[in-house]
DNA sequence: TATAATATCTGTAGTAACTACAGGTGCAAG
DNA sequence: CTTGCACCTGTAGTTACTACAGATATTATA
């Protein structure tokens, strides 16, 4: 049993970031000492490590509660798990898609600026018009 | 002279944002009727459609004051446009570069992953760990 | 002209995912 | 025993909006 500071010197995560996850039901209410500070188990330790190596894979909030409300059935299988990765890859390969468009674009503009000690950039002209 | 309706169906923008963009000092006060409401010039409505442009091409609002504050001086440069131009290109860059790694990592995770109705997913094993 | 239906006005609260702070205890070391 | 750090709580701030409530204003229809 660690306290919060120990926990999060552990997991590489900060230590209100605990409390804001157990605050949003990610992770369970631990064990509290008499005094009231709280006390975690190794299973607390290793479901927030899963939170955070989700949330570190780009998995929103929303989408690691359907994560942990598979595994907490217990009886999960690796068709539901595929099926919120594969939604989430999607997505990830669509953000990509979209920056790519946006750095043409943006890579496009600024071969048309001279990048010279010259007023009336024809960047901004472009965007103002 | 049109007013906020008008103004958010002319640039494809919320009627609320352009508050918002008020609010915050990217955009003038407009002018007011005699009973207070916001009347839009012609300037007005090309410096919205700037801001929103830089939008979307993903330059945040932070840039967008910097790049505001160029055109605002009047005698600003293609140097200094440009300055901030690049940055935001490395930026994204950089954003793409941190979404395609993670992508690498999903596809690869759940290559692992057989789909089927069977539980025990080693993909929540790898990630549980 | 009267009334009904929009449109605009204001301030404020909610969103996502945290982070930071203030003011108050608990605990461990010197 | 007291200094100092860790922990407790609730709340406010962050980014870039969006949505709401309650009050006026304007426009359209009867």
């Amino acid at each position: 049993m660690i306290k919060r500071g120990e926990l999060a010197k552990a997991t590489g995560s900060n230590i209100e970031t605990i409390r804001y996850y157990e605050k949003i039901g990610l992770l369970h209410e631990p064990d509290r000492s008499a005094s009231g500070h709280r006390l975690y188990s190794l299973d607390d330790q290793k479901r927030l490590g899963f939170v955070l190596r989700c949330r570190e894979l780009g998995f929103s909030i929303a989408e690691l509660r359907e994560l942990l409300g598979l595994v907490d059935t217990k009886d999960y299988t690796c068709a539901e798990v595929l099926a919120v990765t594969t939604q989430h890859i999607e997505d990830i390969a669509k953000k990509i898609a979209d920056l790519k468009r946006l750095k043409r674009t943006l890579d496009r503009m600024s071969a048309e600026c001279s990048g010279e000690a010259v007023p009336d950039c024809p960047l901004v002209e472009a965007l103002f018009e």
